[in-house]
DNA sequence: AATGAATGAGTCTTCATTCAT
DNA sequence: AATGAATGAAGACTCATTCAT
């Protein structure tokens, strides 16, 4: 789920405007609208912003994308294709078991650390009930490559034993990304709450262990 | 943390507005706010449908609240004061150490059921860094009595060896509360991409008996 | 049908701007809004326009009336209403049949003569099929007592032999308007194909002659 | 004064777009133009509505009409010139006077039966006063052949005792095309307000008998 | 305590038109 | 001849907040 590259900034290395360069302008868009919407939320984030920062006049975004809304699919389906394509290139099926389920563990959590643009976006997806992605054709099956893996794992796992009987797959995706994923989701009310800086490296890596350990005696036979 | 009682709705109850019923306003100024900012986060939620739906007029919220930060703050405070009273009456002290954690689990899990607004709340807050929570005067150390009670759990299993060692109350509470905040957080787009109904009785009963499974085999010895 | 008080333009004699008078906000919106649907239609009137020259903030125009096609739909029954009121104030059944149908025509024409705002909104509301005037509640059966009135007068020419048998109410309404109407709908298109200014009061005179006498010859025994 | 062909639809029936087809892209865009315009008004079409609608490129409507106005313009002419040339295949040379005036009446209320983008046009033109027609080279004195035949016939009628004395053409000729297209200018405004279908086909009927018996009443000796 | 009127600065979106190819 | 990219100005409508009573 979590994606491997975060989005970047061309707007930092963008060159003197290109006149007439479609496929740039549109990526630029799309890539201030991703940085947006993460950031503010759907309501929060204006075209005019959008428009500016991409220094692209405002016509341009209904030029590609038709509406705000449209602009807002389009990033969140871009950012599920960017975590999927990042889980795609673990390879999970040559190590053992026990192992395999760590190293998701662990790429799931450092995902997050890199890049929570994805959480964001999720987190306004959610609030408005996922009225936006239930419109998107392409997503609803975006998930079960990753689910199916992880099922290989616990068949082999089981079939080894060194995994315990009776973990369901999609249960077990669920309570990983879980597990990692409240943490940084919710970082910022944790660090206000707890009256320390839950992004300072120790306190990262002091959680990394702990979320590790957890997954893995929550798992083996 | 979460909170045991949902935010009833006033406005179904309510007799004819009363006149010059300061508290009463101001309650129900509050609940609705409430409702909207955690339906539709802090930029969608406007000050114009709260005065409404609250059935006063809108000057009223600037009467008892000064802006719409200040109230907002106000119900953040409020969703967390919730939370921990509900925690409190938890008699976790009484029984052994995994029945212990297992109530905790099961409460924090069902909790979820019950009601989601302060998932939603911290969802906005969050994505705005905790920018107004930062500003409470009253919520920052707010969550100390539940950790030490966790921590006088595991202190009490380690010490009759049902519960593992090295294991820290916060990290713990943390885990427990992650691995059933995820699920419920993201229910709406879990539901798109698993093109199932998360919301339905069966898969929150499936999802509830593999948490406390999980957590039980997380921390026993 | 015509209106026999044009819309006043409170604009021109208005003190300073009154702070806190809702009638009268309201009422000069609408005499504004009148004014612009009129001449200008009702895409090419604009709310900024409106608010601009009624001297009050935009946000009231909402206030007020909610939408754009709220405010032009009041504007359309006011015009309605008008029109109604002046027709009702003809004294027709005191006089002779042929001089009451005289007097109505003379009377059609003239209002015609004086303004032609209602023209203008009929024109406009004709191009888009009726679409607003549909949404009227008030507005179908407003023509009723004109047509009975000329039923009346219909039923007193034939009875003492002074009006020809045959003729339909409605028909006869739609008749006397249109003959009058028509001259004063196209007056800007017919002055250009027949390169003379059919506003000046010569042509308008010879006109009116014309229409009168037509008329009646049309429905003499 | 009234078209006798309606416009046809290029849309419905063209061949695959052919590259390169000066006069078919021209007329095409002409075709859609005007039925934009009269169904939409001046203010109401879009460029770009029409351009999709035509299946070019918006650029081309610049290129052969340089600007809306210029197309609106040109639109105009094309059916005031429809609508002279209907009228000249009128044989009223040949009949008797009251037959020629007769028949003039039944085929000004039929072409308004078959189409009314003309009073749309109209319609929309008196609204803005004219202003552009009067940039037309062509159209401002394309009437009067109508109004010669029309005073060719008087003129019979009143040497053959048939029609009365004092008719004046251009005024009789607005009276008769008034008569015709008040009911067809306002016709969804009198639906509503007579809360009947005016365009069903009893209605029509009705009306074209008492239109027709009404002008020759209005012309006989 | 309570209210409705009023406001200025946005907010998404659209438009006619021009540019570069 | 034909096209898609690009633009600046405006358009309907909204928002949090303050004023006058």
């Amino acid at each position: 789920m979590p994606d491997g590259k975060s989005v970047t900034d061309e707007t930092m290395t963008a060159k003197p405007v290109r006149k007439r360069d479609s496929a740039g302008t549109r990526a630029r868009i799309l890539n201030v609208a991703t940085r947006e919407f993460a950031n503010k939320g759907y309501e929060g984030a204006k075209t005019d912003d959008i428009a500016d920062r991409a220094r692209i006049n405002k016509r341009m975004i209904y030029h590609y994308f038709s509406s705000k809304e449209q602009l807002y699919l389009t990033v969140l389906e871009a950012a599920y294709d960017r975590a999927r394509s990042a889980e795609q290139k673990l390879e999970l099926e040559q190590v053992a078991p026990l192992e395999a389920l760590t190293r998701f563990t662990e790429f799931t959590f450092d995902s997050f650390v890199r890049d929570r643009t994805f959480i964001n976006l999720l987190a306004t997806e959610n609030r408005q009930r996922a009225k936006v992605l239930k419109k998107s054709a392409q997503v609803n099956t975006m998930n079960s490559p990753v689910i199916d893996a992880i099922g290989r794992i616990i068949a082999r796992g089981t079939a080894d034993g060194s995994i315990r009987d009776g973990l369901d797959a999609r249960q077990l995706w669920i309570t990983i990304i879980g597990i990692c994923y409240f943490f940084f989701s919710n970082i910022y009310t944790l660090s206000v709450i707890f009256d320390s800086d839950m992004e300072a490296a120790g306190s990262i890596a002091e959680r990394r262990a702990h979320v590790v350990e957890f997954v893995l005696r929550g798992v083996k036979a």
